[in-house]
DNA sequence: GCTTGTTTAATACAATTGTTTAAAACGGTG
DNA sequence: CACCGTTTTAAACAATTGTATTAAACAAGC
């Protein structure tokens, strides 16, 4: 007797999520919302005002579900910051990749950073710039202040660039591949353990690039 | 007396291209690509048959667009690879982040590519698997023939999505980065070196540690 | 000049969209 | 039971879409 009554404002709220991802907010229309949530057509507009309030709502709860769905670990004080960095990675790439019930969350986010709506500034303000900031102190660790601000930005650019292209351009990949190829070499685990290993060889080069700079002369190992 | 009667058809594809970039297939409408072209409503239906026949030939004309926009330069027998590498990164870097009049193709291409449909295919075919087997046979030069095809592939894919990232996610950057931030430090030529010193380094890397790994015991057997 | 095939034009059509409306059903409260 | 505010329902509305239709304009050959 508890169950059978459920708010429509909730049972909207979640039937819309995996429509907008699928099909984007254009595409996805509101007698299908309403159909799968099992309301009437009416029901959006009268708990949500319009369709962009309700996808507006929609895109809250995706942040909310993609953060605490794929939390960053723990660290103590004697992490080293390469597995910091290894954590941030995986992280992200569970986050982005992430298959099963909850991916639409993903999706969507996703469709909010390959076309930015009013919704875009605020994922920014409440999940990105914080995680990027996160990474932002692991590379700070790993290479030191002799390093300026933007080119560890663009680091941090290019590590994201690498995991969001599996999400983003996996059609591609499938499609460049043969499907047994993929299936050999490009699961999530081998995936991270690539990004990882080519961004942190290409981090360290930096590291070095600016040591030796700044020693000038002694220094006769500047790895390129 | 002789460019005042353009080929309709001519008018059609012109004028699609753009309208097609800027709001894909779904949001662009007949009615629109007609005005712009100065045609009447019915000429998609009578010249192309349907709205999407007209799409399928507006890809193909984005692809020939794109490879005569931005050619690779020509190499001779001892230019080095990693010179080669460079121009590899650069022409795709114009191709993909390209503006200014003909830029709707690179866009067009790019909607493919998130959102493959039956066109991506071929693509696919006649586009990218040629322009990823140029990268491919730089990279066995640099690396030799003890790496494996797949971490090739895993690399150029490193590569491609950093080149993709600023193209796709462009909107984000501004976000993240304030403006005057982006203007100083990611201008198209600062990008691209930025990919490449990254992307070297880690190449390098991965060049030496199949070398180490060769050297250090005489059976080849002891890669994982 | 008339005929014939091709191209252009204006309009109509059927389907789908988000939204509105007005009445019915519901749920307490007196 | 009667009343009243809230919710639900079915239907309708106005706008937009791709496509079809039908007739007019045109060009060329005889």
């Amino acid at each position: 007797m508890s169950t059978i009554k459920i708010n429509v404002r909730e049972k909207l709220l979640e039937a819309a999520g995996p429509v907008f991802s699928e099909k984007g907010f254009e595409k996805a229309t509101v007698r299908e919302i309403c159909q799968k949530a099992d309301v009437n057509l009416a029901s959006v507009n009268y708990y949500f005002g319009d369709k962009e309030q309700l996808y507006l709502e929609v895109i809250c709860l995706a942040k909310q579900m993609g953060v605490s769905r794929a939390p960053l670990p723990e660290w103590t004080e004697n992490t080293p910051p390469e597995q910091k960095l290894e954590d941030w990675v995986v992280t992200l790439v569970r986050r982005m990749l992430g298959t099963g019930e909850l991916s639409w969350s993903n999706h969507l986010i996703m469709r909010e950073v390959l076309r930015p709506t009013q919704a875009c500034e605020h994922l920014v303000q409440e999940l990105f710039r914080p995680f990027v900031n996160i990474a932002d102190k692991i590379l700070l660790e790993i290479l030191g202040d002799d390093v300026p601000d933007y080119r560890r930005m663009q680091c941090i650019f290019s590590i994201a660039a690498q995991c969001q292209f599996y999400r983003v351009s996996g059609g591609l990949v499938t499609l460049m591949l043969g499907q047994e190829e993929q299936k050999l070499h490009y699961n999530t685990e081998q995936i991270i353990e690539h990004i990882l290993q080519f961004s942190l060889a290409a981090i360290k080069n930096l590291k070095h690039e600016y040591l030796s700079s700044e020693i000038e002369s002694s220094s006769s190992l500047n790895r390129i």
